[in-house]
Parts: C-alpha cells; structure tokens; sequence
RNA sequence: GGGCCCGUAGCUCAACGGUCAGAGCAGAGCGCUCAUAACGCUUAGGUUGGGGGUUCGAGUCCCUCCGGGCCUACCA
C-alpha cells in the first residue's frame, strides 16, 4: 500500500468553469484519486479555488460586491458544482484562506532569509480613475506597429508583436476607457530563480518519465534567450495575500500583496492544512503528506494540469520550495493535458461558447460527462467535443454496451429464476474463455491505470463490457434454460456476478452508476478484483437482487439538435 | 520573430525504427431473440498532409514545404 498525494490545479474563482477546464484537471485527477483509493492506497486529493488577482476584484465590482462576498459566492457555486461531478475531493479550499496567508508569507520569508528575494522599483502605469495600477494586459492603445487600436499593453493580437506599455500610443485603462494615466515608481520583489536554474535543470534533467509536453516547456523556460528570469511575485493590489516577511512586516511593501501566481501553489501545500484543521487534527497529519522530514519522504505525488499551467508547476513553485531550503515535498509526476476545443472552435469565457458545468449537470447526469471527457481526454493533442460524437459515444459505450448487459441479465434471471441469484449448475467452456479474457484485459486495465494512460484506460474498460456481451452471446442462457435450467443458472449467475465486477471497475469513471450496480446486485461488496475467477463468485446462490431501472437513458436525436442550438453563441 | 506539439480509414484515436499500419463508431452482409430496435459474428475502408534524404528496413529519425494548435514570463 502506497501513499498517493494528487492535486488538480486550483481553478480561477472567476465564473463558472467550461467541459475543457474540467477535462483538463480536475475530472482526470479524481479518475486517479478514486481508482488508487479503490486499489487501497492512501490517498490525499486535494483542490482549492484561486481566488486572487485583478480579475476577481473586476469581477465582484461588476457584480456590486465586496470582493470577499464575490469569491465565498463563486466558491460555493464551484464547490456545488463539483460535488455534481462527483469530484472526490478529500478537501476543496481556498487560497484566500488564513492557512495560506500565513504559509505564503512564510515561504516568502525564508527566500529573503536566504537572500532569494530582490527587490526592485519600476515604473508603472497607474490609473486615477481606476484608483489601482494596471497590469500590462489591462491597457489598450494603438499599435506602434500596425495601427491597430486595440492592442493590449502586452501584445498587439492584429500584429502579434510583443509590445511594452508605454509603446502604445493613445494608451487608456481597459477597465474604465480612461487616458488619465501616469507613470508611478512602485517597489516589488523579485523571486531569483535564476540563482536556482541550474538546481531546477537537474531535477527537471531526472524526470525522465514526464511527457514531452511537460519537460519541453520547463526546457523552454530554463533556456530561454539569457536563460531563466526572475520573476514579480508582488502587485499593486488591494486583494490577496499582504506581503509580509514571515511573521515580521516588510518594510517599504505596505498595501502590496503577493502576486496571485506565487501564493496559488503554495494553497496546495495550505490546503492540506485546511483539511486537517477543519477535521480537527494536529498539524503532524498534513505534514505528514508534505514534509519529507515529517513522513512525507515515500509519498508519491502527482500533479494534474491544463498545459498552460506547466511553467508555474515545473520551475516558479519547484524555485519556491527548493529556494525555501525545507525539506518539502516536490512533485514525482506532473500530467498535463491539450485543450478540448468546442465544435470547431474554442470553448469561451467570455462568449459563452460551449458548455458549462452547471449547464452540463442540468442536461444530463454527470456521469455521461465523465465518461465521454475521460474516454477522449486531450492527452497528446487538442481534441474536439462535438454533439454527434457525444451523443453516439454515450449511447453506444454506456447505453448499449454496459447498460444494456445489465438490463439482459437481470431481466432473464428475473424472468426464468426470480430476483435471487439462482443454483445449479458448473462453470462451463463460454465461462472459462470469458475469465482467461477477462485476467488478461483487467490486469491490462490495471497498466493503463498504472500508467495514467487516460484514453487507453477508458478504451479497455469499454472491451471489458464488450466481453459480457460477448460472453452471454456465446453461451446463449435463454436457448439452453429450455432443456438444461441448471446450466442456465450457472450462467445467469455469472453474468450476476459480471454486474457487480463491471461495478467496481467502473466506479473510477462512472462513480454513479457504479454504485447504482452495487446495489441493484444487494451488495457493498467492491474489492478490488484480484484472480477474476474468485472475483465472479462473490455474489453466491441465494443472494437477493433488484432488478435496476435503465442505467444510462439514450440521447435522442431532438434533444442533441436543441442542446446544439442552445450551446453555440451566448450564454444566458 | 523564437520554441514546442500535432497531421494516420468518412469520424474519434492506436501503433519500443522491425510480421500484412490496427481498434471503436459510422457503412455492408449474416446470425440471435435474454435485453434500452439492444447483442454477437463477418466484411469493406489507407500513396500514414506533399516532396526529398538516412537505413537492410521509416507512420516513427533528418531536411524542406503545406495545414492546425500551444507557449513566449504582468490574464490566470
């Protein structure tokens, strides 16, 4: 038994979350959490809300909100929403929580303790009418270089030239269209990874199990023109984490905060002490999960992320701990997904292209959608969520394939034996060829899994279902019952026994139906399968069933037409 | 501009440099009648984006062109 740390990267507090954000962490992540707790590992999941930074305060002054009201709001909407899903989080945070002001405020103390910290005073546009200094993003004006008259203070996006603020001609607050604008001279601290480029390169260098994805863009950062830079890891902000050095004040950073990217890593480490402290234990039982000098040294953690996230979670967060000189844990595996684009083009934000989570619970069970983002998880390249394929996969895979088997052989043993697994009868050759295939795909399933192989997971589950049928095609129940019912029985059993392993098999991606399963069969039997032999003989002759309602209702042609229509412009 | 990824059957995707490039879906044919008009079997689909090269051997490695995507450090 293993102890498995996962965290899913902190979605932003900002509004409700599209199928691409869901797909690209949070969903594959708690696919790991629950299959590694189902084969009796350890396991600490953990995911929080990021909930600092310019955004969230724009988003609760439109909303006519103290930002602090907006995010416990926003957080208790995100919090239900994954409950929808199902995502088993062991706890769901907050990095606006105390544990991580102080956290973040230590980790930032023990860099300046070992001279890691700079600090540096630049100029900065500052906008009166906005009362806050603006991020390069949040200014527009004309292009120097092409004319254009809304590019952004960072990039033009008609001429993709990469622009300094004070290029721009014109410039005005994004936010309020305001030119009143100044240059103000503003200190900030600086985090010196380049003082640790070449620890961060080493270690990167041992990951020699990571994707490709990850490792390039570490790469890309470590080596990028004069190599690593040295990153802001404060605002001009009123929301977020104060900065201060550990316990003590800072002098001359008063009314500043930490830039949302230094403290939103640091929540994953404050989240597990929000867990503890919100079951009442002691300190030792999260760092137990964190600290290599404090238990932690045989955890075995692993990250899930969207690729955009990798340069924060293979070099600024990794500077952060190693720069902290204390013994915490770093990442072993870091597994990054591509983006799952919307019908040909981009799910959207601002748009309301696409569908959202709450809109996808209100349409259909949450399982539909698991099964369908896990089983075309955007692993190697962007993928692509259409209604057509949507619709065929989950009528095909769930509906038909795993649905369909259950309804079979309950309402045949329901029929010829009643709701009782029925006695009689010896395995025969269709049974002892159905569990040779059956070692072989499980213990497949079980490598797929291993290896964090999404796609390939989802694709040996589905042909395990497929055995049942096959199974019950073979061995043909309904004719031989006509002149042999014991040797029915022996089958009918066996496909029982097939409900309840397909349960417990699927309860990783599936977790609904797979317990709806467990207890049509009258069982919380859900063992993992060791010899597949053993595992179908779990549910003996006399063990009372119920016959289940259909398990996954198909997606008719009407409905997906609508949800297209609905789906396609503006979210309302 | 720079870096990286991707391009394989109508669709979604596989394939340590090594049998005849494989699965699922959709299509065609057959079978079954327990079941959500479900299931099973068989079958047809390919100049692996184009061109050049390395190699006994290339979907895989190199060069180049075309197409799509991501990142480029102050959105998060």
């Amino acid at each position: 038994m293993a102890r498995i740390l996962i965290t899913s990267a902190i979605p932003y507090i900002n509004g409700i979350k599209h199928l691409g954000n869901l797909v690209g962490s949070q969903l594959p992540a708690d696919l790991f959490a629950r299959y590694f707790r189902a084969r009796g590992h350890e396991v600490l999941f953990l995911c929080a809300t990021d909930e600092h930074g310019t955004p969230a305060e724009l988003a609760a002054a439109k909303a006519g909100k103290p930002v602090e009201v907006y995010c416990a709001e926003m957080w208790a909407v995100q919090k239900r929403l994954s409950d929808g899903f199902r995502l088993s989080f062991d706890h769901f945070g907050r990095s606006s929580s105390p544990q991580n002001h102080r956290l973040t405020q230590h980790f930032a103390g023990r860099l300046a303790a070992n001279g890691l910290i700079a600090e540096v005073t630049e100029r900065q546009f500052f906008s009166k009418a906005d009362n806050r200094f603006l991020p390069d993003r949040y200014i527009e004006g004309t292009c120097p270089n092409c004319g254009y008259e809304r590019a952004r203070g960072d990039q033009c996006e008609n001429c993709t030239k990469q622009l300094d603020p004070t290029d721009l001609i014109n410039p005005r607050s994004a936010i309020s269209g305001s030119t009143d604008l100044e240059l103000r001279e503003t200190k900030h601290l600086y985090l010196r990874q380049s003082a640790l480029r070449d620890r961060l390169e080493a270690w990167i260098d041992s990951k020699t199990d990571w994707p490709v994805l990850t490792t390039s863009i570490a790469k890309k950062w470590l080596n990028d023109g004069e190599g690593l830079k040295d990153r802001g890891i404060t605002r001009d902000l009123h929301w977020g984490v104060p900065v201060r050095r550990g316990d003590e004040p800072w002098p001359g950073m008063e009314g500043k905060v930490f830039y949302v990217w230094f403290d939103a890593p640091i929540e994953y480490i404050a989240c597990a002490k929000e867990w503890a402290d919100a079951r009442g234990l002691p300190d030792a039982a999260w760092e137990r999960w964190w600290r290599e000098d404090k238990g932690a040294a045989d955890v075995r953690y692993i990250q899930f992320m969207g690729k955009d996230n990798v340069p924060f979670h293979t070099i600024s967060f990794p500077a952060t701990i190693m720069g902290s000189g204390e013994p915490w844990k770093l990442v072993d595996y870091i597994k990054s997904f591509n983006y799952l684009n919307y019908d040909g083009g981009q799910f959207s934000t601002s748009q309301g292209r696409g569908v959202f989570m709450d809109q996808a619970l209100s349409i259909l069970p949450a399982d539909y959608w698991r099964w369908w983002l896990l089983s075309h998880a955007p692993e190697n390249s962007d993928s692509e969520f259409t209604w057509e394929n949507f619709q065929a996969s989950v009528n095909k895979d769930l509906a038909d394939v795993l649905g369909n088997f259950v309804s079979r052989v309950t309402k045949f043993c329901r029929a010829k034996f009643g709701e009782t697994v029925p006695e009689g009868g010896e395995a025969d050759a269709h049974a002892a060829a159905l569990v040779a295939e059956l070692e072989t795909r499980v213990r497949a399933y079980e490598g797929h899994m291993e290896a964090m192989e999404v796609r390939k997971a989802a694709a040996e589950l589905r042909a395990i279902w497929v055995a049942g049928n096959e199974y019950l095609q073979s061995a043909a129940p309904w004719a031989v019952h006509k002149e042999d019912p014991a040797r029915a029985a022996a089958m009918v059993r066996l496909g029982l026994n097939l409900v309840r392993l397909y349960a417990v098999l699927s309860e990783p991606f599936i977790p609904d139906a797979a317990a709806a399963m467990l207890a049509a069969m009258g069982t919380s039997d859900r063992a993992w399968p060791g010899p597949i032999g053993e595992a179908l003989a779990v549910l003996p002759p006399g063990h009372a069933f119920t016959t289940p309602d259909v398990l996954f209702k198909k997606i008719a042609d009407e409905e997906r037409e609508d949800w297209a229509r609905r789906f396609a412009g503006r979210r309302d």
